[in-house]
Parts: C-alpha cells; sequence; structure tokens
DNA sequence: TATGCGAATATGACTGCACATAAAGCGAGT
DNA sequence: ACTCGCTTTATGTGCAGTCATATTCGCATA
C-alpha cells in the first residue's frame, strides 16, 4: 500500500494530537515523540506529522523549537481570527440596506495624535472624511477618516459622496499591513447626534492605520451604533 | 542540481504572489496562472506553490477551489489574528504587578439570559463568580462569570480566592472551543465602584463562551477599565 | 430543449527521500 | 572555570511522482 493512507490523514493526526492534549495523555509543558516516531505510530510519512503539527502549532497549543522538540504549550495563548469585511458587505451579508453619506470633507493638519500616527511632518495638511455608514436607514457606524496625500495622492481626486472611504482604499490602494486597536468611549455630542444616541453613551471603536510597504497611508476611527458586537471564534 | 533551490522557496513565491496582486498585475476577481505553470515559472516544484498558494489564502487574499482554479479576491475579508492570553499573564508581560480579589461566590439560578447560554435547565442552580482583576494595584477588569457545575463538578471544591477562576479554567478544564464577542457598555454603580470609574463611564466588554465536545462549560463578562484598548496586527 | 453522464482539469493530499538549519550538548584546549 | 567548535538531533524546507476529489464542460441521449 503506497498511495495516501485513507484520506486526509493529516487531519485524522491533527485530531489524535488535539484528544491527547485534551485527555492531558500529554501534560502542559511536557515534551511530545518527535515527528519521525509519531509517523511510524500513525503509519504515516512525517510530512504528514509534520504538517498537523505545524497547524497546531498555529494555534497555540503546542510550541516547536529545531532541535528542542515540540511541546505542549504552559500557558497556551488562544489564537482567534478576526475577519474584517468591508463595512458594505458586513451589512449586506446581514440582509440588510447599506447607506453612506459622506459628512464632511476637509484638508487640515491633522491633531498632534494623527499627525504621530501617520507620521505626517508638522503643518503638512492631509485629507480629512467625515462618513456615517447605515443600515437599514440607522445609524451603523461613524467614520472618522485621515488619508496621507503624498502616499495616496489620487484620493485627492476622489469623490467620497459616492462611495465610502472605507471601500474606496480597500478597492483602489493596495495595502501590505496594518495594526487595530479596539476600546470603548463615550460619544461627544457631535457623535451622539450622528448616531442616533444619547451624549455620553458608551460606543465601541475601532482604530486602525493601514501601511504599504513603508509608507503610512491611512488611520481610521470607527464608531459603531450602541448595541454593535463584534463576534469570533476560537 | 537537485537538492532545494535557495532558502525559504516557498516564502519567496508568497512574496511574489503578493507583490503581483499589490502591483494589480493580477487584478482583482481574475484567475492567476495554475499551481503547474508557476512552479515552471519560478522553477521550484508544484509542492512548493501550493504551499505558498495556501498560506496567502489563508490571508483571504486569493480564493481557491478544485478545477476552478485559484483567484485573486474581488472583495478581501482580510484576517486578523488575536492573542487570547490569560490575564495574569498579559498584565504580567506588560511588566506590572498581578493581582486578584474574589468579590463574591454564590450557586444561584441564573437570570433568563445566562441560562439561554449555558443552556441550564430551569431552575438549576449554578456556580457564579465575582472577581477583580488589578494591575499594580489598580483595577483592570472586573470578570463576572457562570460555571455550569454539572459540566465542571470540580469547580464547586475549588477555592476561588487564591486564583482566578479565568486561570483555573485554562490550567484544569481542558475545552475545545467559545464563541467570544466584543462590545462597549455603560458601567452601573456597582461596577463603577469596582472598577474605580463613574457610573456610566464606557468600559470594553468581552463575553465569551465555552465548551467541551457537547457541554457548555462556562460563560464570562469581563468589563475592563476604562483606557484598555486590544490591540492586534494585520 | 433539457439533462445526465463521462472526460478533463486544477487543487488537495501523501510518500519517500534529501538537504538545511537552529539549538542543545559535549569535549578539547586554554 | 571558561570558551570555542564539533557533533547530534529535531524541526524546517524542498523535490518528484502518484493518487484523490471537486468542479466544470462538452457531448450524447431522451
Amino acid at each position: 500500500m503506497n498511495g495516501p493512507a485513507a484520506a486526509n490523514s493529516w487531519q485524522a493526526v491533527r485530531r489524535e494530537v488535539l484528544r491527547r492534549i485534551q485527555a492531558r495523555e500529554w501534560a502542559p509543558g511536557e515534551r511530545i515523540p518527535h515527528e519521525a516516531d509519531l509517523a511510524v505510530e500513525f503509519g504515516c510519512a512525517r510530512t504528514t506529522v509534520n504538517r498537523a503539527l505545524r497547524e497546531v502549532a498555529e494555534t497555540g497549543l503546542i510550541e516547536r523549537r529545531r532541535r528542542a522538540g515540540t511541546r505542549v504549550a504552559l500557558h497556551p495563548v488562544r489564537k482567534a481570527t478576526l475577519d474584517i469585511p468591508v463595512i458594505r458587505r458586513e451589512i449586506e451579508s446581514r440582509g440588510e440596506a447599506y447607506g453612506y453619506t459622506l459628512v464632511s470633507r476637509t484638508e487640515a493638519v491633522p491633531p498632534p495624535q494623527i499627525r504621530a500616527r501617520l507620521r505626517s511632518p508638522p503643518d503638512r495638511s492631509q485629507l480629512h472624511l467625515l462618513g456615517l455608514h447605515m443600515a437599514d436607514g440607522r445609524a451603523h457606524a461613524l467614520e472618522d477618516r485621515w488619508i496621507d496625500i503624498d502616499a495616496v495622492p489620487e484620493a485627492a481626486m476622489t469623490d467620497f459622496t459616492l462611495i465610502s472611504p472605507n471601500e474606496w482604499l480597500v478597492l483602489s490602494v493596495p495595502y501590505e499591513g496594518g495594526d487595530i486597536a479596539f476600546s470603548a468611549a463615550a460619544a461627544d455630542a457631535t457623535e451622539a447626534e450622528a448616531l442616533g444616541c444619547a451624549t455620553g453613551a458608551p460606543l465601541f471603536v475601532t482604530e486602525r492605520t493601514t501601511w504599504n510597504a513603508d509608507r503610512l497611508l491611512t488611520t481610521v476611527r470607527l464608531l459603531f451604533a450602541p448595541g454593535y458586537q463584534l463576534h469570533t471564534r476560537i
């Protein structure tokens, strides 16, 4: 029997590895048998064991180091994966009607905090956009965005009354990475009016800065209407 | 020349693939050459191309289907990975001193919302724990937890004044999965006092329910002191 | 005009092998 | 004791070839 043992055997190996960790057959902190032994035990190639263990390691349950071997994590840092869709699609996928309004558009020198985040030189004006995303006619999220005009010059010519900067950027500006922070903040008077809630209401906030190679492209603060929840699974 | 071409060539392939997507050489929605062709072009084995494309697909930038081929995602849903450490370790890794106090411990019939989340039968009492996590003596997070006594009977005998349920559960109860929700809420009078903030202050909230095979184990609501941010990267 | 079936095709998985590389461990030389 | 360097070991990566499987597409048949 030369060919593949059965079906998806790397997943079978992963299942068994997870079971043994669950059942404490392999205790936290303990070293587990090395790939070659497991390959013999499971009757598959080392490659297959490697694939399975690599996937488990990605969830944080085991730690692997060359020569040192593989051990069950002592303090597992669980990894959860967040899906970050474009807001329009998030709303539409819930079966609600999407709407968007541009509230204001200016070019101005950003306040110190934003300037620091964009690493914008002092006195340099940047594009500042305020927009409101709506779901079934109700306010969903307020988007407060700064775009670096030097890094994204096309933004200066774009009409953001028709397409939200959120979506335009995803479609037209390739980016490599970013960092995201989640927090809570109280709605100030302006925000409360836009979102149709009381001043001081607790809002879920995400702040994201996006870059491309060495350029910082944009930083955005999204304030979600009260009741919003971000969901994920482990 | 039989052996590996150079070093980490699957990462080189991934880099080049990402570059072509960035540069719009492969436009969104467009089908890209199939693995065999790319293998020839890059002068490596199809396995290597497969590995690279699989990794890219995991970030949501391309979509792959058998026979249909690989195409650049039209509406990329970016995936971010959240690290979810035990609270004590999160605090200690910032170099702060960790502290924990058990505020209250009761067995009671949970309110309807919690009962639904635990799928607990009506009139069944469950273990209810309230505790406060502290960083450098300041309140960090309030933990409001219900544990299913039938699923985790050991919890009934455990002294939660010494170890937080957060940590005890991770150490002693293996679990398979859970779901997590993030939101914002206003501090009520009790919460405000415990966290040392004003009543009505906006708090970052995470709610998590954890299960194991078919049993629901525990559900927890964590209220973080004002100023807390959850960070991640794309 | 449907529709049902088989061929073609691209990804998915696996094997057996080889070489690469990080890190632990050991031992010789100072 | 201490350092340097060699050996050993477990994981990381790569290759060629094969079989598996989902899907599409075209053709034949009702």
